[in-house]
RNA sequence: GCCGGGUUAGCUCAGCCGGUAGAGCACUUGAUUUGUAAUCAAGGGGUCGGGGGUUCGAAUCCCUCACCCGGCACCA
C-alpha cells in the first residue's frame, strides 16, 4: 500500500503501483478529464505513471503555471512529428523547453526557412487535433538503439550512448510516432492547445560543439491561453522598440559603417552620454584609485610573457610599420586588455608592503578580434572602453579588496537604477589556464568565502551561484549580473583573482622583512565594456534617460519670434546652471516643436511665448507627460538642475 | 567562424514572372508668427552594397567578396 497525501490535507491509502489516472478517476471523472500531469512531492510526472512510495500527490491541470513546461516540451514532440510527417528522412535530436518556448533541432540536407512554418504549424495542428495520448515504454539499449538505427535515426544513437547506464531509456509515442525523451508529458497531444507559434530557425551545433555538424533548429513558443501568447508576442514588439541600435539611429547617438566593423562612430549627442558615464566612474574612483593610461600598441613580447599571445592570438590585432623601408618592422600588439600595461606601471619603482594595496584604474580602449558573427551593435565589438583597474596587493589583504570592489559595484549599479535581481556568480578555473592547482585550489578557496560574506552582507538579497570551468585562465572570477526593466540579464562587472600574472611578469614588492614578495593581482570592471554598458542603460531606460544622462536635458522652444530675445536668455541662463540646453527658435508651430523633441526623447521642454516672456516664467513639458506646468523662470531652473545632479554628487552635496 | 536571411534616397520601405527606379518622412527654398506630438507649396537627391558572369537588355537570374540581421559557437 502506499498513503498519498492530498493537497486539501487528506491522506488515503492506495494498492501499490496504482497511477495518478486511477486515483483523479476515482475521486471525479471531471478531475481525471481536466488533470494532464501530477506532481509528487512537487516533481512533476505523468499522470500513468504507477505510484510506489508515500508521496504528496498534487493533480496539474493545464492552466497549472507548471503545467507551461509541459505544454512546450509536448508541442516540441509535436512539432518533430508534423516535421517527418512532412519531410520523411529528416532526422530528429533534442528538443529541449527553453525561458520563452521550446526548440528541436533536426538533421536535414536542406535547411528550414520561415516560409515553412505555415504548413508545420497546419500539420501540427492536426496532430493535437487527433489528441493521441501520450504513452511511455522503457527500452532496452540494445532495443532502442536497433530502432533508431533501424530508422536512420543517427543522432539518436548517438544520444543513446551517452545516457548514463543507470538511467532507464524511456520512449513516448504520440499515436505511430514517438521519440527519445525523459519526460514527463501530458496526457495526450491535444492538451497542447492552439496557443502556439514557431518563431525562428537558425543553425545551431550538434552538441552544441563546433566541429559537430549543424543542424536546423526551429524554435517555437506555447502558452496555456491564447491571450497569453498574444501578450508574449507584444512583449517582443515592445523589446524590438527599445533596441539601442534603432534608439541609436534615430536619437542620433552612434552609428557603424562598413569600413569598420565593430568599432564605433559616436555621435556629439552619443559621446556626451558616454562621457557623463565616465565622468561619473571617475568620480567614484576618487581617493581610492589612481588613474593611469598604458600605451596602445606594446611589443608582442609582452603579450607572450602574459600568455595572451598563446591563448587568445586569434583574437588580436597586431601592427607594425606601413613603410615598406621602415628599419622596425617589430610586430606590436593593439592591446587586448590592459593588465599588462599596468603591471608595467606597477614594476616601475621599487614598491614597498607600505604603498599595498596599489589600486591602477584605467579608461583604456581595447581591440578584440571578435568572430564576425558575434558582433551586435554596442553589445559586441571589437574596440571598447573598459572602466578597469588592477589592484595589486598583499595575500593578507585580498579578501577586504574583494569586499570593498563588491560595495563599489553594488552602489554604482544602485545609481543607474539596477537595484534589484542581483546574481553573482563564481567562475572556478577552466581546463585551460596557468599556474599551479596549488594556486588555484587557493585562490578559489578565498573567493568562496568572499561569495559567502558578500550573500551574507547583502541580507541574501543577492543570489550567488557557480559557474564551473568558466574562470579566466589566470584566475578564478566573479560575474556581476544584472536585471534590466523588462527582465532580462546582462552580465556586467567581473572581479579577478590572479596569482598568475605578476609572477609571470616579476612583479614585486619589498615586504616588513626586507624580503622580495609578489603581489596578487586583482582584475576587476564594473560596468566592463563602456560601449556595451551604454547599450544596456539604453535599452533598460527605452532612450527615456534619466536627467543626468540625458544628452540634451533641455530645450527652450519659442511660440513666437516675440520670444526669441526671452528664449536665449533662458538657455544662457540654464546653461550657466550647467544644464545640456538647446534653444529653439525656429520658425514653425509649437506642435511641431514638440513633436520633434518629444521624439528625440529630450526630457524636458521649456516652452516661452509672449506671456512667459513677459512675466519672466516658462512653461515646462516633461518628457511622456501632457502635463505643463508653468514656474518662474529661476525656481525651474534650480529645479532642473538639482535633478541633473548625478546621484552621487547629489549624495556628497546632502552629506555636506 | 558556422547555418539561414538580408543590403534600393539621410531614415522607413515598395518595385510581380528580367525592359536601365518610386512613396512617405527628412533636406533645400518660398510663404506662414503659430500656445504644447506633423502648416502649405515648390525643388534637389539613388552608377539599386562592391566585383564578375548569363542575356539584345539585370535592382530583378547565377557566382564571389564585404557588411548587416536571427541563432549557434566564442567572449582574456
Amino acid at each position: 500500500m502506499v498513503a498519498l497525501t492530498f493537497p486539501d490535507g487528506a491522506r488515503r491509502e492506495y494498492p501499490d503501483h496504482i497511477t495518478g489516472l486511477d486515483i483523479a478517476k476515482g475521486i471525479s471523472p471531471s478531475l481525471a478529464k481536466r488533470t494532464v500531469a501530477m506532481a509528487l512531492d512537487g516533481t512533476l510526472a505523468d499522470l500513468a505513471d504507477p505510484i510506489e512510495k508515500d508521496a504528496k500527490i498534487e493533480f496539474v491541470s493545464r492552466e497549472d503555471p507548471r503545467a507551461l513546461e509541459l505544454i512546450r516540451h509536448d508541442a516540441a514532440h509535436v512539432l518533430a512529428e508534423a516535421v517527418q510527417s512532412l519531410w520523411p528522412g529528416t532526422q530528429v535530436t533534442i528538443g529541449p523547453v527553453i525561458e520563452n518556448g521550446f526548440y528541436y533541432d533536426f538533421f536535414r540536407n536542406q535547411p528550414f526557412t520561415p516560409e515553412d512554418f505555415a504548413a508545420i504549424e497546419k500539420k501540427m495542428c492536426e496532430i493535437i487535433a487527433r489528441d493521441k495520448p501520450f504513452t511511455k515504454e522503457v527500452w532496452s539499449r540494445e532495443k532502442a538503439k536497433q530502432v533508431f538505427r533501424d530508422k536512420g535515426e543517427g543522432f539518436k544513437v548517438e544520444l543513446i550512448d551517452a545516457i548514463p547506464e543507470d538511467q532507464s531509456l524511456k520512449i513516448y509515442k504520440q499515436g505511430d510516432w514517438f521519440d527519445l525523451c525523459r519526460g514527463p508529458h501530458m496526457t495526450s497531444t491535444g492538451k497542447v492547445g492552439n496557443a502556439f507559434k514557431l518563431m525562428k530557425v537558425a543553425g545551431a551545433y550538434w552538441r552544441g560543439n563546433s566541429d559537430n555538424p549543424m543542424l536546423t533548429r526551429i524554435y517555437g513558443t506555447a502558452f496555456a491561453k491564447q491571450e497569453e501568447l498574444d501578450a508574449y508576442l507584444k512583449q517582443l514588439e515592445e523589446a524590438e522598440k527599445r533596441d539601442h541600435r534603432k534608439l541609436g539611429r534615430e536619437l542620433d547617438l552612434f552609428h557603424f559603417q562598413e569600413e569598420g566593423p565593430g568599432v564605433v562612430f559616436w555621435h556629439a549627442k552619443g559621446w556626451t552620454l558616454f562621457q557623463a558615464i565616465i565622468a561619473y566612474m571617475r568620480r567614484r574612483l576618487a581617493g581610492d584609485y589612481d588613474e593611469v593610461n598604458a600605451p596602445q600598441m606594446l611589443d608582442k613580447s609582452l603579450w607572450e610573457t602574459s600568455g595572451h599571445w598563446d591563448w587568445y592570438r586569434e583574437s588580436m590585432f597586431a601592427a607594425q610599420s606601413a613603410g615598406d623601408e621602415a628599419e622596425d618592422k617589430r610586430w606590436f600588439a593593439i592591446k587586448p586588455m590592459n593588465c599588462p600595461g599596468h603591471v608595467q606601471i606597477f614594476k616601475h619603482g621599487l614598491k614597498s608592503y607600505r604603498d599595498l594595496p596599489v589600486r591602477l584604474a584605467e579608461f583604456g580602449v581595447v581591440h578584440r578580434y571578435e568572430p564576425s558573427g558575434a558582433m551586435h551593435g554596442l553589445l559586441r565589438v571589437r574596440g571598447f572602453t573598459q572602466d578597469d583597474a588592477h589592484i595589486f596587493c598583499t595575500e593578507a589583504q585580498l579578501a577586504d579588496e574583494c569586499l570593498k570592489i563588491n560595495d563599489l559595484i553594488l552602489s554604482v549599479y544602485a545609481d543607474f537604477g539596477f537595484e534589484s535581481d542581483l546574481v553573482i556568480k563564481l567562475s572556478t578555473r577552466p581546463e585551460k589556464r596557468v599556474g599551479s592547482d596549488a594556486s588555484w585550489d587557493h585562490a578559489e578557496a578565498v573567493m568562496s568565502k568572499v561569495l559567502e560574506q558578500i550573500a551574507q552582507r547583502s541580507g541574501n538579497r543577492i543570489k550567488t551561484s557557480i559557474n564551473p570551468g568558466e574562470g579566466a585562465f589566470y584566475g578564478p572570477k566573479f560575474e556581476y549580473v544584472l536585471r534590466d526593466a523588462i527582465g532580462r540579464d546582462w552580465q556586467c562587472g567581473t572581479t579577478q583573482v590572479d596569482f598568475n600574472l605578476p609572477e609571470r611578469f616579476d612583479a614585486f614588492y619589498i615586504d616588513s622583512d626586507g624580503s622580495k614578495k609578489t603581489p596578487v593581482m586583482v582584475h576587476r570592471a564594473i560596468c566592463g565594456s563602456l560601449e556595451r554598458f551604454t547599450g544596456i542603460l539604453l535599452e533598460h531606460f527605452a532612450g527615456h534617460l534619466p536627467l543626468w544622462l540625458a544628452p540634451k536635458q533641455a530645450v527652450v522652444a519659442t511660440i513666437t519670434s516675440d520670444a526669441d530675445d526671452y528664449a536665449r536668455e533662458v538657455a544662457k541662463a540654464a546653461r550657466r546652471l550647467d544644464l545640456r540646453v538647446d534653444a529653439d527658435l525656429r520658425n514653425e508651430k509649437i506642435n511641431y516643436k514638440v513633436r520633434e523633441h518629444s521624439l528625440a526623447k529630450v526630457p524636458a521642454l521649456l516652452v516661452v511665448g509672449k506671456k512667459e516672456a513677459e512675466t519672466r516664467t516658462v512653461s515646462i513639458r516633461r518628457l511622456g507627460s501632457e502635463k505643463q506646468t508653468v514656474m518662474p523662470l529661476d525656481a525651474a531652473l534650480a529645479s532642473l538642475a538639482d535633478e541633473a545632479l548625478p546621484p552621487d554628487v547629489k549624495r556628497m552635496r546632502q552629506a555636506a
